[in-house]
DNA sequence: CGTATTCATCGTTAAAGAGCGATAGAAGAA
DNA sequence: TTCTTCTATCGCTCTTTAACGATGAATACG
């Protein structure tokens, strides 16, 4: 389980706080294996440095994981990380939605 | 429906990704009604000026609502965006998830 | 060997974000 | 009216982010 913080929250909210690393994300979701990064840029109308730098963001966020192949970095997206956010996500919203504490706390 | 484009999810986790905004809105959730800046700010260590603020982006992103209550502003949380965006994530999480394209499309 | 590819990193610039104190305006209280 | 409370906004500083071109290291190809 090990739930995440607020601070593990907003870390992630923040690296997915972006369009573009949104693309990266959906590009690696569908061309899932030996995806490089630039497979990535060529459809994106970004410079192959920039498109490096939000796929850090996504690696150092703990989305994505990097595995050599040759002379490329192929990406994939970590679905294990990915599920446990969106659970968070969900618990998150939830307890927003909670009613109100009511004047007692109930036993 | 009105289903969330990738700018607007974006503009939303870009609006959640700090933790002090995560624990605006739990406050919020809490205190439900008449709950104005300085309660806000008594549960925070942070000046007033800057709990405004994060206040500000909350409502700029649309996830929280003012009304004016004699000299305060009241505060509470639009659970129907809060709602709509939840959705819009788990249709995110779904869709990365996803099996990758196949080599031909399906019919 | 030399020549491409690939790509992370550096350096730079411009813009955005975070935090604070000070302040002014609005609304209630005296 | 005068005083107090509440709060949004301004001005400031410092840090972070975004975007780019250039570069060097690593691997493959010839």
């Amino acid at each position: 389980m090990n739930t995440l913080l607020d601070d593990d929250i907003a870390n992630l909210m923040r690296a997915l706080g972006h369009p573009v690393r949104l693309s990266i994300l959906r590009i690696l979701a569908q061309r899932d294996s030996d995806c490089c990064c630039t497979d990535v840029t060529q459809m994106l109308p970004l410079a192959q440095s920039t498109v490096s730098q939000h796929i850090k963001v996504l690696l150092d966020a703990g989305l994505v994981e990097r595995h050599a192949k040759g002379t490329r970095n192929c990406y994939k997206l970590r679905t294990d990380r990915l599920a446990q956010f969106g659970s968070a996500c969900s618990g998150l919203f939830n307890g927003l939605s909670a009613e109100p504490a009511p004047i007692k706390e109930l036993v």
